[in-house]
DNA sequence: CTATATCGTAACCACTATTATTACAAATTC
DNA sequence: GAATTTGTAATAATAGTGGTTACGATATAG
């Protein structure tokens, strides 16, 4: 149960949101959907109402709804909003300071790397919620 | 201790052996140069040889040596030695299927991972371990 | 005002990925 | 044959993750 599947629950449930817009969604029924935990879709959401992306409303008629248009939420957006951590990280224990390989090599991969995801990053910005819920109807008349 | 550090360790040993090509250098050595166990060192070494990156030899005048040109191994030769399992995942139960989103978003998440994914590939791809040689060296005379 | 429904979040558990460490057989050289 | 080194299995310690329970805060209906 360790590998971090936060940013494919998120956009399903920006996906989800932004197919029921008439009414805001509670987290019990987008659960159903997700096929988890209630408690995990409120976490999610909380993330993403942090970042501006959906409202959510205490009480009776309460749940959560987007705070933007499909088409202003891009994927990058919502992985800012609940994938903070690296996937690749540095040393552990810092290198020894006495090798010459070990005293400048952290930088140069911290840099390497941050390229790296800033190009993961860019292909995500490309695409927005509004193509998500395109690819899905498209999935769906295919049938 | 659950970060992955891997691709830097595995670029860390590459770059020393670059650094060192006149005698094979053993685990022991390199892991002081990395600040960990000489067995996390065998065991990228054993990945690195398997993608035919390093040979490595045992006995008295044993260690492992680079088994081709610094220029000719990319860092997405050593990332795909090493970092086989994917940074972001799927759910971890199947979505609902009733749901027309739980149906059918998967196979639409699975292609935009794979985008992002392929972006970060081609970055790393774009560099060798030539490269880091140098830029170690250009940090080492800027002192 | 009270009852009900819902969110927000803390606390805890189970599971997994990862690194560190010990141990030892296999291989190589002297 | 002794010494050294790799290769790998086994184990422990740590931390990230999602699932679950619990409960206070909030909003609406009546």
């Amino acid at each position: 149960m360790a590998r971090n599947c936060r940013f494919a629950v998120a956009v399903h449930i920006i996906t989800v949101l932004a197919t029921h817009r008439d009414t805001p969604a509670t987290s019990d029924w987008i659960a159903g959907s997700v096929n988890t935990n209630p408690v995990v879709v409120r976490r999610i959401l909380s993330a993403l109402a942090k970042a501006g992306l959906v409202q959510s409303q205490r009480g009776i008629a309460g749940g959560s709804a987007l705070a933007k248009e499909p088409g202003a939420i891009s994927l990058l957006d919502i992985y800012r909003a609940v994938d903070e951590q690296e996937a690749q990280a540095m040393h552990h224990q810092p290198p020894n300071p006495n090798c010459p390989v070990g005293a400048h090599i952290v930088p140069v991969l911290t840099e390497i790397l941050r390229c790296a995801e800033d190009a993961k990053q860019q292909e995500l910005a490309k695409r927005n919620v509004g193509d998500v819920v395109a690819a899905i109807r498209h999935r769906i008349a295919a049938e």
